[in-house]
DNA sequence: TAGCAAAACTAACAGTTGTTAGTTATAATT
DNA sequence: AATTATAACTAACAACTGTTAGTTTTGCTA
């Protein structure tokens, strides 16, 4: 098997070179530079400067996938479920809060067959998490707002979290995760 | 005066094409070809692509801190100011959709003055609303949640709304703003 | 110590970037 | 009809972009 480590490094200083500026504003050399190499030599880990973005955001967008799948076969309530989606946002941005920046702002310039699986993996995420807010209202557990305004209103707060994560003190997880459902679900007031 | 007609057509067409890949992805020539001129043309209304982008951010960011002076003045109780700004952001969002884009996205490429001023703007916004909310914890109209979790909750739910706003089958603006009072307020369950 | 693969290097490419200088066309005013 | 301001144009600049080809260094293994 190929020896990955050089590669990885690579993406690592590239994930936090863009979650600063952007995948735009970053050049080949400005990558190579912050590891103290010139720009050509990172062609001998990696195809391209598409392949590092897609590799920094396809591997988050799987990683939502996956939990949101697992959610979705639970036996649980709506309520319950959506505690999990919310967790499960939180214990991602803990783990990978600088590919969330990539994610969140240079998806659209991931190109081809990347850019395409990238896309039906959001739509997807998102009717996944559409369903389970309807069947939370249809059962009574949820109040008969516009379904649309409580996704958005959720998911936002969820994507954003890792821009906050970070701008402020960092709060203890836990904290963290029972604030969080108790704020989006039982609201402020 | 100055004529501004050319000048604001050159903005507003920035601003549409900054909307859809970011400010970096877009060069002066990819404008000029939008509006059927030469590039070089655009220098006869501008002084340079960061102008452009200084204008398309600052313009929306002094209504922010204006509508928000406003708020903080009426005596009025926190829950009802937490509405105003709700009603604030929608209202700013309908007007200004495209330039929000880049004010969410694109702010850290500004310079100088320009971006200090911003950061400025940004920050004393958000102290305003975390003081609103901490006033609301202290007469007990608001659950004593951690503040900043609070506070981030809903203001990332209204600065993605842009996203929203424009991707889904446009929501009537009143009825987006009564669901989303009720949703980020009074919670969902 | 010799050989070899991994990973660095230098040099250069063709294309794009924001911007300037100098010039011409357009259209309104005298 | 002549003047003038506005706004377009062409041409070019220096710097920067992602990427490639070919070469040298590095450090492990035989």
């Amino acid at each position: 098997m190929k020896q990955k480590n050089r590669r990885d490094e690579i993406i690592e200083v590239a994930s936090s070179l863009f979650y600063d500026k952007g995948f735009n504003a970053i050049s080949m050399r400005d990558i190579a530079a912050a590891m103290d190499i010139k720009a050509a030599s990172l062609y001998n880990h990696i195809k391209s400067k598409q392949e590092i973005l897609a590799e920094i955001i396809l591997e988050v967008a799987k990683e939502f996938t996956a939990g949101m799948e697992s959610v979705v076969v639970a036996n649980s309530s709506a309520i319950e479920k959506i505690e999990k989606v919310i967790e499960l946002h939180i214990d991602i941005t803990v783990n990978y809060s600088e590919a969330l920046a990539a994610l969140n702002n240079d998806w659209m310039h991931l190109e081809g067959e990347d850019l395409k699986s990238f896309i039906k993996m959001r739509d997807d995420y998102e009717e996944n998490f559409r369903d389970i807010i309807k069947q939370g209202i249809a059962a009574n557990e949820i109040k008969p707002n516009h379904p649309e305004v409580i996704l958005f209103s959720i998911l936002s707060s969820l994507r954003t979290l890792y821009i906050w994560n970070q701008k402020r003190g960092k709060i203890d997880v836990n904290i963290l995760k029972k604030d969080m459902v108790s704020v989006l679900i039982n609201g402020i007031a």
